[in-house]
DNA sequence: AAAACTTTGCAACTCAGTTGCATAGCTTTT
DNA sequence: AAAAGCTATGCAACTGAGTTGCAAAGTTTT
């Protein structure tokens, strides 16, 4: 059993041609990966089937989105062990020149004290600037 | 002068009619409000009027426009003095029950240290939860 | 091998945001 | 005060990301 399939498995993702080519394409990524640019990766693909694999790996935690206030949603393996819990959110960073998006996993969102009676459930943090490659 | 004539021409906005009527709409909001819902605040106006107003607004400092990741950018007046420069941000929260978005003008965002090489340009926060009123 | 379910692919739609262009309304110049 | 010029407004039509319906292809179960 390929690696790959044993990553899908171990998310409860039956393992298809198509979701094992596009699990090895966004393991490739350096930075967040949108659905056209994923589209843009294959000879001929169809967005539909981009997009609901995309879904299907979302749900099953293997990826999560990023609103990264572009206007097109990006996407990023989890960690292993990511359950998408509060405690596993990191921060995003979207440099303004090379327009890639990165997740800083190294960097926990802040803790924040809300108002009293405002109940966190999740936090999306996105840093724009310029990234170490660009400066 | 009226008041909000005034609020105008300081922002370098001319004030019209139409602009006065939006800021006054703005000025009673308790959250931040969609191109969408200040459309159905009026009984006959037009959505590329308020969209070009709202741009003008937001350009000239006015109001500030909020991305919360609904799909529709939401916005709310700034502060007098708000330059919208880093020191001049808060954190919004959206309340998954109410669907309302809030500036939360007291918590300013925390502080980050970004990896080497990192440059800072701007920061949005969304905190997303229960609010007060829907607890 | 047939029946039942899942995945894939095409087309067509939705919805927020945006642009082009003509008209209406000011402002400035003569 | 009329003409010329600029700015704001309103309608229609477009864009682009995301999404859904439906039928065909592929798997799994019986």
């Amino acid at each position: 059993m390929k690696e790959t399939d044993n990553k899908l498995t171990m998310r409860n993702i039956k393992p298809t041609a198509m979701r094992e080519l596009v699990l090895k394409v966004l393991s490739e990524q350096k930075s967040a990966i949108s659905l056209l640019e994923l589209e843009q990766k294959f000879e001929k693909a169809d967005k539909t089937t981009l997009y609901r694999t995309l879904k299907t790996f979302e749900e099953n935690k293997l990826i999560h989105s990023i609103d990264d206030g572009t206007g097109s949603v990006k996407y990023a393996l989890c960690k292993e062990t990511c359950e998408c819990n509060p405690s596993d959110l990191h921060v995003h960073f979207l440099c303004t020149k090379c327009k890639h998006t990165f997740c800083l996993n190294d960097i926990a969102i802040p803790n924040l004290t809300l108002p009293a009676n405002f109940k966190l459930e999740t936090i999306n943090m996105v840093v724009k600037g310029i990234c170490a490659n660009c400066k």
